[in-house]
DNA sequence: TAAGGGGAATAGTACATCCT
DNA sequence: AGGATGTACTATTCCCCTTA
């Protein structure tokens, strides 16, 4: 089953199909939406030749005499940089968004429908606005025996290092384990691990002799963008400061003290975004020369997040931003109208070559 | 709210196998 | 032979969930 996926990946690097847990886990969604609210969605085999956009699935939603296109989006967890997702592919497609997701709990559940974006999930919670169609169910409790927890074993925190740095550069995946372990940061023994959960989910080909290859490099961004807010970035906090309006422009920060990430980071970037928030990775050592050279404050709810940086030093990083992959998953997770129209620049700009065809 | 029990993740190392 | 490589294994750390 997944040979013929993996050939198809292989070929067209900006197409991703459902892995055969994700279709199941799709219709066991779909099914109980139906049982729930009386509709009748379903999943219409898409023609691929003509979308060159990736896409979960394309579903089908029937009313007495009317029907619904949806874009389906399946995400196994549900954040603001899923949000964040959502709004910046929001107009990709002629058909209306639809969130897929195991649980999405009420808070989210608020946000999501502020924003626009239609979602059902296992536990019964929906939101389908397409007139004269209008659903809002949220409160509903997770389930907990769904599958979709086991979709994602390479996407632990260090798995996410390690996707990162396999991300950052193509050739990686093809060295030794111990050259990924320390590429990446992690140790020997979870390389292997990562990749087996890779190949698993379609994101690593193994051509036996010819070696491996990364593929479907674009869905692996952006799920990693997403994980990466979820499970790794909240370890990497150091503190919260305050500092004086604009400070950044006067902020000193060398090079080997860190780099900055986020809104910062976008704006030296594309000149797009006046920065009202900071976000910078420092090597942690270095925190409190950083601190003490900025008289920063450190608050609970400052505007500037410093963070850790989790990939190992480089000699020649001598630039004073971090890699725009990291900028945009910075700028995902604060989703607002701002920082997603620049998200979507530095996107086009600065990462899609990352992802073109070969 | 604090303590602590238990499980998952992972760093680090030892070892078997492969290659030159 | 001897270095390089992937894998198995273990000790430790971390985090979550229960319990008092």
């Amino acid at each position: 089953m997944f040979i013929k996926n993996e050939l198809v990946n292989f070929l067209n690097e900006t197409r991703m199909y459902l892995n055969p847990m994700e279709n199941k886990f799709l219709r066991l969604v779909l099914e109980s939406f139906n049982k729930n609210f009386g509709f009748q969605m379903e999943i219409e085999e898409c023609q691929h030749d003509n979308c060159d956009l990736r896409i979960d699935a394309v579903l089908k939603m029937k009313t007495q005499n009317m029907e619904f296109k949806f874009s389906a989006e399946i995400k196994s967890i549900v954040n603001l940089s899923v949000i964040g997702f959502m709004l910046h592919h929001k107009n990709d497609f002629s058909c209306a968004q639809l969130l897929v997701s195991n649980y999405i709990n009420p808070i989210m559940a608020e946000k999501l429908k502020n924003n626009g974006i239609n979602f059902i999930d296992a536990a019964g919670n929906a939101y389908i606005n397409t007139p004269p169609v209008f659903i809002f169910v949220k409160g509903n409790k997770e389930k907990k025996e769904q599958a979709v927890s086991s979709m994602g074993k390479a996407f632990t925190p260090s798995g996410i290092k390690m996707i990162y740095a396999l991300l950052c550069n193509k050739m990686l995946i093809d060295k030794s384990y111990r050259e990924i372990a320390k590429t990446s940061g992690i140790a020997l023994g979870t390389v292997g691990r990562v990749i087996e959960n890779l190949k698993k989910l379609g994101f690593v080909i193994d051509m036996g002799s010819r070696g491996k290859k990364l593929t479907s490099s674009k869905a692996l961004f952006d799920r990693w963008c997403i994980d990466y807010a979820e499970k790794l970035k909240p370890k990497l906090l150091l503190g919260t400061f305050e500092g004086p309006d604009d400070f950044w422009k006067e902020f000193h920060l060398e090079p080997d003290q860190g780099q900055w990430g986020g809104e910062v980071a976008a704006f030296k970037l594309t000149n797009y975004l006046k920065p009202e928030n900071a976000i910078i990775y420092v090597i942690d050592e270095k925190l409190r020369d950083i601190v003490l050279q900025n008289r920063l404050k450190r608050t609970k709810k400052g505007n500037i997040e410093i963070f850790k940086n989790f990939w190992p030093i480089d000699a020649k990083q001598d630039k004073s931003i971090v890699h725009p992959f990291l900028i945009y998953a910075d700028l995902l997770e604060i989703n607002n109208q701002r920082t997603i129209e620049t998200a979507k620049v530095i996107y086009d700009q600065n990462i899609a070559g990352y992802f073109r065809k070969s």
